[in-house]
RNA sequence: GCCCCCAUCGUCCAGCGGCCUAGGACGCCGGCCUUUCAAGCCGGUAACACGGGUUCGAAUCCCGUUGGGGGCGCCA
């Protein structure tokens, strides 16, 4: 059998990293099986679905490099794969469902349901619709006739129990007392979810059900639709929640939480999807850096942790700095050098882009993140630097301060342009005026970059050119 | 209130009855390197929630308590 498994959000909200990673597991346990991960959209409500949510969530799958075989797009032999556009299929299986005596018309009340539930909370009993309220065939025939279709319900037996082997978490039990009668059609003739997300599910061939655990007190549902349907059952998978720094769900509250916002904030996709792989599974060994291959030929659902975890974004920040050094330097030139053009507000010339080019490497080592170097590089190619006040009152009032910039300037004149002819004339300089290297160079720094935090000297003086170099340290001088 | 799930360092993960005086990673602290900051290297800090069992032997199995999470919609 070959695995199909699908992801199937709700257009209702950008893709978020919870979102992402049950989008990662399942193309995960997809390809580990050469198997296929199917994308629908489970967009029964139509009033909070939209198409701006739809194309973020295409666009975040594809980013984090998850591609699906059928679905939304890309299309296949089951329609749009939108839920929307399968209304009258879910009604046909309600009213076959009717017809066998699976479920049945109803016509509880909100205040019915209401009444039952504090009725049950009152004594201690679990809050369950067992159907009083259900109507007639020939009653129901009247209102479907009169146009005032009540709401289908499935009729849960009971006594009874439903019990399953979740490929995460091992068997789960639920006894039907616990379990509602559920709506599966409304009033307005549109399917519920539960109706909705099981019939695909069986249409598609859907083999491995891998999802929230929100959705896991829902299962019993879904397995007693498709045993209803006289369908055979997949193996559902429930993965557990991920929280934020404080143990509670994860919410805007915490931070940044749709993929979206870690792209703008320059993550490398890469260190994202590693990261969220990491965030409740383990490749084994000690390694945590680990390609999308790597993942693919170690994945096993069974492996997946089955407590929640906390969305902590402080290793990921690491990881992305481990990205960064391990990439191409042109490559991290050619995605930084945009980012730099907008912070200046204008193009690069070819002198500044062969500038960038020398200092890429050092700024490279130094990022944690993509937005982090346009204002290590900003110095070379403003007119003057603008100079941070820590850093000047730190280093500009030592008496050594103006002998270096004296000095620098100077040597800068007569030395060989090379980082090593720049270095050696500025030594020989700090020689002859006794100057530590600590004291002598960090006001060259700060003359130079605006700040005591930058990368290495001798090749940032070297990078912003002869004449450039010498007018800072005089200004500095000036300034002191 | 009822049901379900979960429980190892601050965080993520390893451990699936003896190899555990509990391992790795991030973070944090210290050192080395060093022109700053990083990176790198070395070292350190820090956890089996609690109580009962089972067993020759429990982080590992069972029960309970506590704590956390999820669910209990004509939302998904």
């Amino acid at each position: 059998m070959t695995v199909r498994v699908r992801f199937a959000p709700s257009p209702t909200g950008f893709l978020h990293v919870g979102g992402g990673r049950t989008a990662l597991y399942n193309w995960l346990f997809a390809r580990h099986h050469g198997g296929a991960l199917v994308l629908r959209s489970d967009d029964t409500d139509a009033g909070r679905s939209t198409d701006e949510f739809r194309s973020d969530i295409l666009e975040s799958l594809t980013w984090l490099g998850i591609d699906w075989d059928e679905g939304i797009e890309v299309g296949g032999p089951h329609g749009t794969y939108r839920q929307s556009d399968r209304f009258h299929r879910y009604r046909e299986v309600a009213e076959t469902l009717v017809a066998s005596g699976a479920a049945y018309y109803d016509e509880a009340t909100p205040e019915d349901l209401q009444a039952m539930r504090d009725d049950a909370a009152r004594a201690g009993a679990s809050p369950v619709y067992d159907g009083r309220h259900r109507l007639s065939e020939i009653d129901a025939a009247a209102r479907i006739e009169a146009g005032d279709a009540p709401p289908v319900r499935f009729a849960v037996s009971r006594p009874g129990e439903t019990r399953f082997e979740d490929a995460v978490r091992g068997e789960v039990v639920f006894d039907h007392t616990n379990v509602d009668d559920f709506v599966i059609l409304r009033g307005d003739g549109s399917p519920t979810y539960h109706l909705a997300s099981t019939v695909d599910d069986v249409d598609y061939g859907i083999t491995h059900v891998v999802r929230g655990e929100d959705i896991l007190s829902s299962t019993p549902k879904h397995i007693l639709i498709t045993k209803a349907m006289g369908a055979g059952l997949p193996i559902y998978g429930h993965l557990s929640l991920l929280n934020g720094p404080d143990g509670k769900k994860l919410s805007k509250r915490h931070g940044d939480t749709a993929i979206r916002a870690y792209r703008e904030a320059g993550y490398l996709s890469q260190a994202v999807v590693n990261f969220l792989a990491i965030l409740g599974w383990s490749p084994g060994e000690d390694e945590e850096i680990v390609s999308l291959e790597e993942m693919v030929t170690r994945f096993d659902l069974g492996s997946v942790s089955k407590n929640p975890a906390v969305f902590d974004t402080t290793k990921l920040e690491w990881m992305n700095g481990v990205y960064i050094r391990a990439m191409d330097v042109a490559e991290f030139s050619d995605q930084a050098r945009p980012l730099i053009e907008e912070d200046l507000g204008r193009p690069l010339d070819d002198a500044e882009i062969s500038a960038l080019g020398s200092i890429a490497p050092l700024v490279q080592e130094r990022a944690k993140l993509f937005t982090e170097v346009a204002p290590m590089v900003r110095f070379l190619f403003v007119g003057e630097v603008a100079y941070d006040e820590w850093s000047w009152e730190k280093v500009m009032s030592t008496p050594e301060a103006g002998v270096a910039l004296q000095g620098a300037q100077a040597a800068l004149a007569a030395a060989e342009w090379s980082v090593e002819g720049v270095e050696a004339a500025l030594r020989a300089m700090l020689d002859e005026h006794g100057l530590s290297a600590r004291k002598g160079l960090q006001p060259l720094r700060v003359a130079l970059t605006g700040s005591s935090v930058s990368p290495p000297l001798f090749e940032s003086i070297v990078a912003l050119g002869r004449e450039a170099a010498v007018a800072r340290f005089r200004r500095a001088l000036e300034s002191i």
